[in-house]
DNA sequence: GCTTAATGATTGACTAGTCAAATATATGTC
DNA sequence: GACATATATTTGACTAGTCAATCATTAAGC
């Protein structure tokens, strides 16, 4: 086995516990990880508000996962639902003012978790390690230089 | 977000791009990323039969996972089953000849996918990176079935 | 040696997605 | 203005898992 499909592989074993734990910490707030994914990037886009089909290309998820999954987060009232005025087709998506609530406080429980989770790195090493991910994902690094 | 809240973030995405690649990758030989790294465990295990548990432990799944994942994979000839005599709550997993033939097989194409995939890094930074990947998910031994 | 507890595997009911097709609307071309 | 084509979303049918309960077997306590 290659050293590139070692990589991958223990790759993908460390998604799986990143979930699993993430997922445990996101249900003290009564949603699982990728709900906490949608909150933050409705939370953080400027307005507010999103198109569906971009908030699925946001979390690497498709168009109809987003459509499955936005049905109950409307239904407990996380989200809503707004209309595009100057394109029918779209349907937007935007965080209700309980939504916005639910993802501060998860927001703390996931810094917490999160900081556990990469404990076994230093800052340094974390950092190179978000550099190299980052470089894998095609996306230019958001910090340093080196 | 915190710096390490980011990091998972990122890693998530990533890990959707890798198995959206290596599954597409895996399809030319009628199996799935996961079904691959069955075989690859199977494949690369002292005796080449292990117990569904420690199949299950070793690709991140639960032990229902491991049955539902089995059982086409049996039906289609990879895998056979075999009896424990000295426990018989334990049923042995065996990669059949078929099954090898197919892992040789994926093997050579996964470890293309693999290399264009982490072709952004050097194979320094690669080392690195599977150093960082390996700290954050301890160092778990691979056990045996005896 | 009988009873209780632990272990390995499977099953039932469910969740979270996938893809392909259908629907609704917008846009470009003539 | 009508027609073909593209885009955003939803729906139907399906896959790949999860957890909790159950079954079969083994191990442990007395």
């Amino acid at each position: 086995m290659s050293t590139a499909a070692d990589f991958i592989f223990s790759h993908t074993r460390l998604h799986a516990k990143f979930i699993k734990r993430l997922d445990g910490g996101m249900s003290l707030h009564g949603i699982s990880f990728s709900e906490y994914m949608i909150l933050h990037y409705l939370g953080t886009t400027s307005g507010e508000a999103m198109r569906r089909i971009d908030l699925a290309e946001a979390i690497g998820i498709s168009a109809s996962g987003v459509t499955r999954m936005l049905a109950p987060m409307e239904k407990i009232g996380l989200v809503e639902k707004e209309i595009n005025p100057r394109d029918a087709r779209v349907s937007l998506v935007r965080l209700s003012k309980a939504g916005r609530k639910i993802y501060q406080e998860a927001s703390a429980t996931l810094d917490l978790h999160a900081a556990t989770l990469v404990e076994p790195l230093t800052e340094i090493q974390l950092n190179k390690a978000k550099k190299y991910v980052s470089k894998l994902l095609g996306v230019a690094p958001r910090l340093g230089n080196g």
